[in-house]
DNA sequence: TCAAAAAAGTTACAGCTCAAAGTATATAGG
DNA sequence: CCTATATACTTTGAGCTGTAACTTTTTTGA
């Protein structure tokens, strides 16, 4: 018999204590090279995609279209990302990288700290594998609701930020 | 052999879509009551530790005192909450639920959706074991740099929030 | 052809979040 | 007693985050 409502308070207690230790690693990522983890992730895809749409990746990095936005005004103001409009199509902006951009990127620790790192691969295969799994069927439990709103999400686009 | 860098690619990913995911969360309890989902758990704990200090509520929710403090403002704005100084010590606040704190309360939905529930709920037994303990794990894991500066925190505090 | 609907982005707004600096109070050591 | 330190909390400043409303451009259908 398991004991559900006490197992629900402990996942979302175990969640908020995810969600502040990614925000914490944020703080220190920008102490090491001044650039928060959604700024990164945003700089990697736009890396990873090449010549970009905001609507991509917004879908790759799993940010509003809003989110993205603001976050590349900001890269742009530092010249890190230029927008480009497309002359086709002129309501598409295409994001790129400047030069500046690309250099930044070298200096990028892990977005995930190094004794996470260290634990996670310390973990044996199977360990490994039954956290991601876990943690693959939270997030799909989880997203069950929005997925509902907008179905059929590009399974075949590419996910390669962090 | 664990393709670990792999692995970690995609805890982050996962990572992310459940930090949205919760976000998205938020904002539909916000619909159905007005409260957003940090406002709850704030609420839950000062019920749950009757009055209670900013630094115990910061603890039990997994915030900084700083965010607490900011949601504790809203929330005596709209009179859930009053501040009281202790008399002994006056730089202690207490924070109270107000009568329509506790009003309030009894009107807010559950901070997980039901689907989300209801899939869980439907899990085996050890499957929700496991699922709970390698949440449990990457919260540690991903806790590790953040308990190493402030090392003794307080294991028996009441951790009664969500 | 041309108005209506759809699509891509942006803006406005409100809340969350933290570190660091600031304020007020309490305690400890000389 | 009185200064230095510590504690409890608040303020400040900056970034993240989403929804809803808005602008511009394209597509669709009569």
């Amino acid at each position: 018999m398991p004991n559900s409502p006490q197992h629900l308070h402990d996942v979302l207690v175990h969640l908020r204590r995810i969600i502040r230790a990614t925000d914490l690693q944020s703080k220190r990522v920008v102490k090491a090279c001044g650039l928060t983890i959604p700024q990164i992730m945003v700089l990697r895809s736009i890396e990873a995609l090449g010549d970009v749409t905001v609507r991509k990746i917004s879908d790759s990095v799993s940010l509003s279209q809003a989110t993205v936005t603001t976050i590349l005004n900001r890269l742009e103001d530092r010249k890190y990302v230029e927008r480009v409009r497309a002359q086709k199509d002129k309501r598409i902006v295409n994001a790129r990288l400047t030069e500046s951009g690309l250099e930044i990127l070298k200096t990028t620790p892990p977005l995930l700290h190094e004794k996470f790192i260290d634990e996670f691969e310390s973990l044996e295969g199977w360990e490994q594998t039954q956290v991601l799994s876990s943690l693959q069927r939270i997030a799909m439990m989880m997203d069950a609701e929005n997925l509902d709103a907008a179905p059929l999400l590009d399974i075949n686009s590419p996910d390669s930020l962090a």
